[in-house]
DNA sequence: AATCATTGTCATGTC
DNA sequence: GTGACATGACAATGA
């Protein structure tokens, strides 16, 4: 077993570091180094490296439908977490995680035993917390017909004896005289504590009354158990080829699901680029001319934004951009035209040196573009332009600065809606209404500094980034983002009909003190303060509402799946019913049959056999069986209710 | 034209 | 008191 337990954690080691080596965070280590925890979380929860909040932690505590989901991006967040358990059960060994646990703990334990049964006291006792081995016999118990046979199968287990050593059976041991008579109420017991299969069994193949030893087939603990030490013993000198091997054949299957797994960052930056990619319009051309900006755009709008749910993490952007780099160099080859080192170089500036030195850099991008295409820019953008930095001001920089000003709280104050403001009045509803793109409110919700320069969305290249083959939903989220569009074009209409210069989901997510600085400071008049708060409401209560109905939409898929559950238990407890009952009836067949036999072997005062006429056996509270006469109801009109009265006094 | 599903909006209550 | 959120109810819209 030493030899099993460096294998396998030589093969994890290298399972994490392969997964490590291409930009993936796996806690795979944490099972190595801390024992407990990991395997804790693995029954409990998600672990902490893929809670995103904790609402999300609770909802993945409670495993669905009691806590609610506040945010949208829950199912990107699960789908990201089911593939990445996918992930994990590529990587790992095919066997269970609690024996794969106990494993690790318990080889002395094993040792000891040597016949591959880790279900036994012993190893309890010695397990300390971790996953025992009772607690696999109970998972495998899951399989049993009830608990009461999962009971009955551990009490063996851990007693080493059949049921009928304890409980309502064990009173018969006292009778030595009465062996013939002894055996039916310890089989009765026994068929008390025996398994549906059994009782099949008994029914099928005969009653075996006189086996007091119950035969349970092996549970399937065992059987995993008894694999892995074959596996151990065959298998094991190959483990280390085995592993690389096998991450090697699942390479393209592990950068998928990887990728699923990073998609619970990049899960956002995917519904962007699909939604940038589908937002085609004039301002493309412009933005092909620049594609550091997109690379920036695309990463700092996946990384520095944040749901309301979610805490906003400039810090991750250099994670973001390793990220990238790797999965352009393992998989997505497609990608390396289209990256530039020194894209990275400004994500990490963004990440690392806060958004006023991205800003400079990107107006020194901004340098390259054509000046009439700045201009119109300019003119369609109508609400990024950065009148206070001193020149035209890319999207790409009033993309970060309305990022930055509006959602990034920790790093960045409201910095770019003065002079966005400043340069409002400039513009022209016409304008507005012409060039003005409604944006995605699911994606801006939670990307929601990406609407404020559309025009920089719909870079072809956008559309070759990794992130789009993590997700292909190309239908669904252009209906979607087609009719949100449409809504939403309301508010933003009205709005600019009212020459505010914000987006309505600028207006929706800023920060509430960010919303009152911004009413207070741009004087705004009655009618706007009115239609500005309207939007926000309308906004807010438009995603509260969209949460709810996903909430109910939930909740009815719980008790579907709740009620289809309890209608196969009822289906199977009904079924038990009936066998039960047919073991019964055919116990007491036998018993009848055994009376028989009994009080034929017995003679009467008078040396006769005694007739099953006129006596019966009856067994005594205190495990004693006594010959006692047949009394027989007198046929009478009262002949029920004394048939009432003695059936009081056999239940007595 | 009727029906249904979806979505936005309002009103109201709760925290 | 206010803001955020949840939710029922209603209306608009499209399939």
């Amino acid at each position: 077993m030493q030899i099993a337990k460096k294998y396998f954690t030589e093969g994890l080691i290298q399972f994490t570091i392969l997964l490590s080596l291409i930009g993936v965070r796996v806690d795979v280590d944490s099972y190595l180094n801390g024992y407990f925890t990991p395997l804790l979380e693995i029954n409990l929860g998600p672990s902490s490296a893929y809670i995103q909040t904790p609402f999300h932690s609770l909802r993945d505590t409670l495993d669905g439908y009691s806590v609610h989901p506040k945010c949208p991006e829950l199912d990107y967040f699960f789908a990201s977490r089911r593939l990445l358990d996918e992930v994990r059960t590529l990587g790992s060994p095919r066997f269970p995680t609690h024996l794969n646990a106990w494993l690790v703990h318990q080889v002395s334990a094993v040792d000891k035993t040597e016949s591959g049964q880790p279900s036994n006291s012993d190893s309890i006792d010695t397990s300390s917390g971790l996953e025992s081995p009772g607690d696999d016999a109970s998972d495998d118990g899951q399989h049993l017909p009830d608990s009461g046979q999962e009971e009955c199968q551990t009490a063996q287990r851990h007693g080493g004896q059949g049921p009928c050593t304890s409980g309502a059976c064990g009173f018969l041991k006292d009778e030595d005289d009465a062996i013939a008579k002894e055996e039916e109420p310890v089989s009765f017991g026994q068929l008390a504590h025996s398994s549906t299969l059994e009782q099949e069994s008994l029914l099928n193949g005969g009653i075996a009354l006189s086996d007091p030893v119950p035969h349970h087939p092996p549970i399937d603990i065992e059987q995993h158990w008894s694999s892995f030490l074959s596996l151990s013993v065959t298998d094991l000198d190959d483990l280390d080829s085995l592993v690389p091997e096998r991450l090697l054949d699942l390479d393209s299957d592990i950068t998928s699901a990887i990728s699923h797994d990073v998609s619970l960052r990049d899960a956002m930056v995917t519904r962007a680029g699909a939604s940038e990619s589908m937002q085609a319009r004039p301002g493309q051309a412009i933005a092909q001319q620049q594609p550091p900006f997109f690379r920036l755009e695309s990463t700092n709008s996946s990384y520095s934004d944040s749901s309301p749910g979610m805490t906003p993490s400039l810090a991750a952007l250099p994670f973001a951009s390793v990220c990238n780099v790797t999965r352009n160099v393992s998989s997505h080859g497609t990608l390396s035209g289209c990256l530039d080192e020194a894209v990275f170089d400004q994500i990490n500036l963004l990440g690392l040196e806060g958004l006023d030195t991205i800003d400079v850099q990107l107006l020194d991008g901004v340098g390259s573009i054509d000046p009439q295409v700045l201009e119109d820019l300019d003119s369609d953008s109508g609400l990024s332009l950065e009148s206070g930095s001193g020149g035209p001001a890319s999207p790409g920089t009033s993309e970060v600065s309305s990022s930055s000003s509006s959602y990034c709280e920790d790093e960045c104050g409201a910095t770019g809606y003065s002079s966005e403001a400043d340069s409002f009045p400039s513009k022209g509803i016409a304008d507005y209404t012409t060039t003005w793109t409604p944006v995605d409110l699911s994606e801006s919700v939670w990307h929601d500094h990406s609407y404020s320069s559309p025009a920089f969305f719909h870079q072809p290249s956008v559309a070759t980034l990794p992130h789009k083959g993590i997700k292909e939903e190309p239908v669904s989220d252009e209906e979607e983002q087609r009719f949100e569009e449409r809504e939403l074009s309301r508010d933003e209409l009205r709005a600019r009909a009212m020459c505010i210069p914000f987006s309505a989901l600028q207006i929706v997510n800023m920060p509430v003190e960010e919303f009152l600085e911004v009413l207070e400071g741009h004087g705004f008049s009655p009618e706007q303060v009115t239609l500005l708060r309207d939007i926000r409401r309308r906004g807010k209560n438009k995603l509260a509402a969209q949460n709810c109905r996903k909430r109910k939409l939930d909740a009815i898929t719980g008790l579907q799946e709740e009620v289809a559950r309890l209608q196969a238990q009822r289906d199977r407890l009904l079924r038990e019913k009936q066998l039960t009952a047919k073991t019964m009836c055919a116990v007491g067949q036998q018993i009848e049959q055994l009376t028989r036999d009994v009080l034929a072997r017995l003679r009467d005062d008078s040396g006769q056999p005694l007739s099953p006429d006129r006596f019966t056996l009856q067994c005594g509270a205190n495990g004693r069986v006594v010959v006692q006469p047949v009394r027989r109801p007198t046929v009478s009109t009262t002949a029920g209710s004394k048939t009432d009265k003695r059936k009081k006094d056999k239940k007595q």
